[in-house]
DNA sequence: CTGTATCCACCTTGATACTG
DNA sequence: CAGTATCAAGGTGGATACAG
């Protein structure tokens, strides 16, 4: 049984599907940023924060590039000092079923490495 | 709404969930070899010829890493000369909702992106 | 506070050639 | 055929310092 059905009709599609979510959510920290963030806005130390470990640079790069996907949101606040915060956008929704796949495929693995 | 519950007992859990089925399916490759293999049984040579582009020596790998995962068997076949062919297990099932999700995110996605 | 700049170590991948 | 060895190159992320 196939993992997909084996359509040569979309099957290239499908292929640049998968290498566009790999794209999109991949990586070291994406994930880890869209789930913080699935617990309401947040600013830029809070998540420093959270994601713990990440360096102001590469949480600046991973920022970016979720706003660039419609992800999320960046909002400056007019106080003192300036606040940034990020947001989920409604679209981020689409990446639930995803994550939670991941998640849950995570959990059965590694109960099945460890009996291994 | 959160992509996942707030729940402060298994939090962290899911967090290592998340890392470890990014860790066995992400990078460049592994989707794709899981892909193709679930057209069913194939040899290194038609891996190397399918997944576009590899290298025999990422191939190679990629498929030791996959195996290590429980995700694929590797047989070694009595013939002259001798071949080796890669199996999805019945594990790699698990993963199929994965994919799925990926592929359907992936579809969206790029919608998404061009009307933007 | 919210980033950017610089420098650097590492890892991954690729090209190519070669072995059993 | 099924890989491994070697070398080169690029990207990725980290440490640290600094700017607006």
């Amino acid at each position: 049984m196939a993992l997909v059905e084996s359509n040569k009709d979309n099957c290239k599609e499908k292929f640049m599907a998968l290498r566009d979510a790999i794209d999109v959510l991949g990586g070291k920290w994406k994930i880890y940023i869209l789930q913080n963030l699935s617990f309401g806005t947040m600013r830029f130390k809070d998540l420093q924060e959270r994601v713990c470990g990440i360096t102001p640079k590469v949480l600046s790069k991973e920022l970016r590039e979720l706003e660039e996907n419609l992800l999320i949101t960046r909002t400056v606040n007019d106080t003192k000092p300036i606040t940034v915060s990020y947001t989920l956008t409604s679209y981020a929704m689409e990446t639930k079923v995803v994550i939670a796949a991941l998640m849950d495929f995570g959990l059965i693995h590694r109960k099945k490495i460890k009996e291994k």
